[in-house]
DNA sequence: CCTGCCGTATAAGCCTGCGC
DNA sequence: GCGCAGGCTTATACGGCAGG
């Protein structure tokens, strides 16, 4: 794999025609350039927030090989957590690797222009965390890349994968997990269930979401810029940044996929209206089901947080049902964009609304 | 050109519970 | 009651890009 991404043509250059491959190459080359170049994916998962989820994985870890594909050992609360419960959660080795630093200021002390490797297979009991330069710090070929063979040799040998990958590069880490049948529980934002690719895994059933969602701090690098929101600096002059809409992804049973969403509200076609494009009705909030609609609704993305496979059935999404409103309405009455449902707003206009996952409970006879 | 597709480590509202 | 903060839930506007 080319390491450089290509130099950037000026936008007045006629591109010469591609071949697919060239085509290919250059859009894999770019998504590389950008996160690289976007140095947003450095985000670091809190101690607390890593605690809270893997309370509810600790039989799934018993004489099991942990991989951290995407942890420096020396900053990753993954490996902190692991190292520290080694004993306890009864693992049989735990793995990091990590992609070479880009910045030299990364946590300050903590840049290495290598990229890392360490494995530890317990012996610290009740000394604490262990210290990762007493374990032993090795020095990987490569750059560390989930997707270099390096990495992927690991992987062969893992038995669970746990970490915060990339976001920029969450489609292709994800597919890597599943070609490779492993399992996995790693942190993602809710955006990414309406990736075409992410939301065939969750339909099949090969992932769903973990058990907390929303609101999640990440320390971020020195480098990061200031922003207005959801942004701040504390004490020690760490900066952090915080997403609404983070979550867990994971294809580890827990027992919130098998609890029963209580619904309360009654089907009326005034709260309820029919989408213009597709025959279901909508429902603006997963908590406002109505209990006794036998039919097709749509709900947000959020919803997957509450999904029971047992009480509800996934028929699709907006991107993939929704028709074309080029069929249904006259140009410039309606909002483009990509494929998604719109309700009639009554004056001969429509609102577009944003991906709504498409289900049908289980429990209702269809009449 | 024009049109439609596609996604975004985002961005905002709304609700709730707390202190007073 | 009331205002505020933080958690929880929902959903954007718009630029890049490809193909007609």
């Amino acid at each position: 794999m080319a390491e450089t991404a290509p130099t950037k043509t000026s936008k007045s250059g006629k591109k010469p025609s591609d071949s697919g491959a060239a085509v290919a190459s250059r859009v894999k080359n770019q998504s590389l350039g950008k996160a690289r170049d976007a140095k947003q994916d450095e985000f670091y998962t809190q101690l607390s927030d890593i605690e809270r989820e893997l309370k509810h994985y600790k039989k799934y870890f018993k004489n099991k090989v942990v991989y951290c594909n995407c942890d420096d050992p020396r900053v990753s609360n993954f490996f902190h957590y692991f190292s520290y419960n080694f004993d306890r959660l009864g693992l049989k080795k735990l793995v990091t690797t990590c992609y070479k630093s880009q910045h030299r200021d990364l946590f300050s002390q903590h840049d290495s222009e290598q990229a890392i490797h360490l494995a530890y297979c317990g012996g610290n009991a009740g000394t604490g965390v262990p210290d990762p330069e007493e374990i032993g710090i090795q020095y990987l070929k490569g750059d560390g890349d989930f997707r270099s063979e390096e990495s992927l040799a690991l992987l062969k040998e893992a038995d669970i994968v746990v970490t915060n990958p990339p976001f920029s590069l969450f489609r292709e880490y994800i597919a890597q997990l599943i070609q490779y049948d492993k399992k996995f529980l790693v942190v993602g934002n809710q955006n990414a269930i309406s990736y075409k690719e992410i939301f065939n895994h969750i339909i099949e059933n090969r992932m769903w979401l973990g058990n907390r969602s929303g609101d999640m701090a990440f320390q971020v690098p020195d480098h990061y810029e200031e922003r207005e929101t959801r942004f701040w600096v504390d004490e020690n002059g760490q900066k952090w940044r915080s997403l609404g809409n983070a979550c867990w992804f994971t294809n580890l049973d827990i027992a919130k996929r098998h609890e029963e969403l209580i619904l309360y509200k009654e089907y009326n076609p005034r709260d309820y209206p029919a989408y213009v494009n597709y025959d279901a009705i909508e429902v603006g909030k997963t908590s406002d089901i109505p209990a006794n609609y036998p039919g097709a609704m749509g709900v947000p993305v959020t919803f997957l947080d509450k999904y029971n496979p047992d009480q509800f059935e996934i028929l699709g999404s907006s991107r993939t049902l929704g028709q074309p409103m080029s069929q249904v309405a006259e140009r410039g009455s309606y909002a483009q964009g990509g494929p998604r449902f719109y309700l009639a707003n009554g004056d001969g206009t429509y609102q577009r609304l944003y991906d709504r996952i498409v289900i049908k409970n289980r429990m209702l006879k269809a009449s």
